[in-house]
DNA sequence: ATTAAATACGTACGACCGTACATATTTTAG
DNA sequence: CTAAAATATGTACGGTCGTACGTATTTAAT
């Protein structure tokens, strides 16, 4: 029963994972069967017999994009014991994840999350069952590290996870808009400092001051507002 | 020298509304010049006769889609004293835009930066640009509010208003995934927490409960300036 | 008044989209 | 061995996209 089935198998997830990768960038609803079909240097008919509709070739991505996060973030800090190791590990693992470009376009949840987020149906549900899963990841230890006593009970754990999660999405577009990692090291900075894993509150591009934090590595240039030379000139106040 | 450009103008303008109140749910890559020409009951040969190309309507939807965001938030905002209550003020005129629906979609920026923070051009730019102006306003009243003792210099200004954009954003996608105000709820009681609006942090079903803080006035002046249909009536699944 | 310019619309074209269908080729099932 | 099923590809079709062009009609300038 082997053979056929596994060849179909292989093809199907090679054209899920190549989607996922494509939607990382343009975006799920940007998506289109002759980008993953060139992508993977087929023709547009093979993903057609993969998967017999975009809207299931979307879904697959999906799911494919979640086992490829599960694989990269989640299950290497489930090395670490629960609680704030774990918590600690989790962020680590996702500015390590979204560092080495795992997707082209960086983390796929927020490129594909603003862009279905006002369009009802079930890529749209199976995005967001995705992300609760997540939430649901940070809050768990969060509030496990909270009954430890590793953690202040000042913001609850779901309130946590929330402003985990926030800096994450907001750390990648900048990111990607920026084209450089200095907006990760700046959500890293802040994560820290909600967490209390650093004493010090110093941005990351200065120096530490005593001889502290020697997980925070110089992030190259203080940003220089590389933005001033806007082409077409749109401009409006202010 | 009026009368015939003056009714091109008018008709330019609102394309560009119209194209921003679209954007701002499909998203700026989304758009379609029928969708506008559709939703504005004209053709759409009268949706190129106002713009040549569609990059050209995206452009104008970005600098559209700014001038209601500074009527909306920012001008309301300026009702205020530099610093902390301005701060404050920018942080809740921008709830209230969001709740009100001023762009069907939620918040245009949110939608539309994640859509086009991997596609370089001058959309991208433009976004950019008007994204990092929105930044500088919320740093520079956070370090105003710094140096004047309303607010602890432990997280920079540059870092708190990445914080706080970075919780705006998740409102806005959480708010638009649930269609329940409670995102917004949360990310508000996050903010105060941040910015010691309110002593207590408890879960967001209470607006500031007692008579503690006296400088938080309502920041939703009239405004008055021009016209609000800027996009009632979207309608329509893709 | 005549000429020039801009608006508003219709039509048309090429490109690409998603999908349906026909078809070899291979693999499993009976 | 034969029949059924699935893979992989080619081809074709309707639809929509962005754009180009033609053209009345209105306004501005001469």
């Amino acid at each position: 029963m082997d053979g056929r089935r596994q060849r179909g198998d292989r093809t199907r997830r090679a054209v899920a994972e190549q989607a996922a990768a494509l939607a990382s960038v343009h975006g799920l609803s940007g998506l289109t069967l002759s980008e993953v079909a060139g992508a993977l240097g087929v023709s547009k008919s093979s993903v057609q017999a993969a998967y017999a509709t975009k809207e299931a070739v979307q879904l697959a991505a999906v799911a494919a994009a979640t086992d490829v996060f599960v694989a990269e973030v989640v299950a290497p800090a489930h090395a670490q014991p629960e609680g704030l190791p774990r918590l600690s590990a989790l962020i680590e693992a996702w500015f390590d994840y979204v560092e080495r470009r795992v997707f082209p376009g960086g983390c796929f949840m927020v490129a594909t999350l603003a862009d279905f987020d006002s369009r009802p149906g079930p890529v749209r549900d199976a995005l967001a069952a995705s992300r609760q899963r997540w939430l649901d990841l940070l809050e768990r230890d969060a509030a496990i590290a909270q009954s430890a006593g590793h953690l202040p009970s000042s913001p609850p754990a779901a309130m946590l996870a929330f402003e985990i999660d926030a800096l994450l999405a907001a750390a990648n577009v900048s990111r990607n808009l920026s084209d450089t990692t200095e907006p990760l090291a700046l959500a890293r900075s802040l994560i820290a400092l909600r967490l209390g894993t650093t004493a010090d509150t110093r941005p990351p591009d200065m120096p530490p001051s005593g001889a502290s934090s020697p997980d925070t590595p110089p992030p190259s240039a203080p940003s220089g507002a590389s933005s001033d030379d806007v082409g077409p000139r749109v401009g409006r106040t202010a």
